[in-house]
DNA sequence: TTATTTAGTTATCAAAACATAACTAAAGGA
DNA sequence: TCCTTTAGTTATGTTTTGATAACTAAATAA
């Protein structure tokens, strides 16, 4: 059946993606923070602020150990804590100047191997690339 | 720049698909085997038979962890080892019966819940995702 | 035949991640 | 007011994962 397929694809598309990402990313961290604290620190870059519960959901861990990870982060000053005024139990997590230092830097060494990932590609075939990003990501990633 | 954007387009992409695929797949795993270990079993599944080293390299690991981990699953009586005739160094993983039962199980749980993300999905849309997953993870996901 | 390389294993230790219980403090409802 | 819910914290113990060194055994090259 066609779903059944489809299916299969999406497992396997998926398992690329881990192992491709892990590829591409790995090295660029730095080895003062761990994987977890990384990857909380790239997704607030990316929609910056964040609450400490909305990065718990994203990243699906348990609020203790989200809370501890950015008790750590905050130690080591790359992220910066703000209360919501209108509601005090709430609060906003952003990137520190160094946080976005270490993520601007990370950032440049993923790049650099992403465009050797792409350098092959032509301006059409980018442009598809493009697309087929946008509609993925909107379909069915949500 | 465009490949500037392209590439927050790809980072932002990853995240999306790893908060998806941890979501899509949280609960269908059995509690008696760890995360790795399932990882190894639906990689098997997807491209059986498979060395450890290639194993090894798909997920991104070393060879002493692999091989501790596929004795491990080996003890679960999950996979089963054959030795190559023809180089008597290398083997070849494949499932199990009970191996290929756990990842059945886990797989329609999966499914259901993949169901569930694409149903309000249209024939053309289906195939536009069809279409998409293949083109990016050939030309992006290699 | 004697290196050398390849494929995989065993042992051990450390770090990272996960899980649970018990907690504070603010907000919202009855 | 009191109760409940929401947001987050602290403490603690366990499991998973990762890293390193030292190893066997088969294949291959010199």
């Amino acid at each position: 059946m066609y779903k059944k397929k489809l299916f299969e694809k999406f497992i396997s598309f998926t398992a690329s993606v881990h192992t491709t990402t892990h590829n591409i990313t790995k090295g660029a961290k730095p080895s003062n923070i761990s994987q977890v604290q990384y990857k909380i620190l790239e997704l607030v870059s990316i929609s910056q602020p964040m609450t400490p519960s909305e990065i718990n959901d994203c990243l699906n861990m348990s609020m203790p150990n989200t809370s501890r990870e950015l008790r750590l982060l905050s130690e080591k000053k790359l992220i910066e804590k703000t209360l919501d005024p209108d509601d005090r139990r709430k609060q906003y997590i952003g990137l520190s100047p160094e946080g976005k230092d270490l993520i601007t830097d990370a950032f440049s060494i993923i790049e650099s191997r992403f465009s050797d990932r792409i350098q092959h590609l032509s301006e059409n075939e980018l442009q598809e690339v493009d697309q087929a990003l946008d509609f993925l990501q909107k379909k069915l990633f949500q």
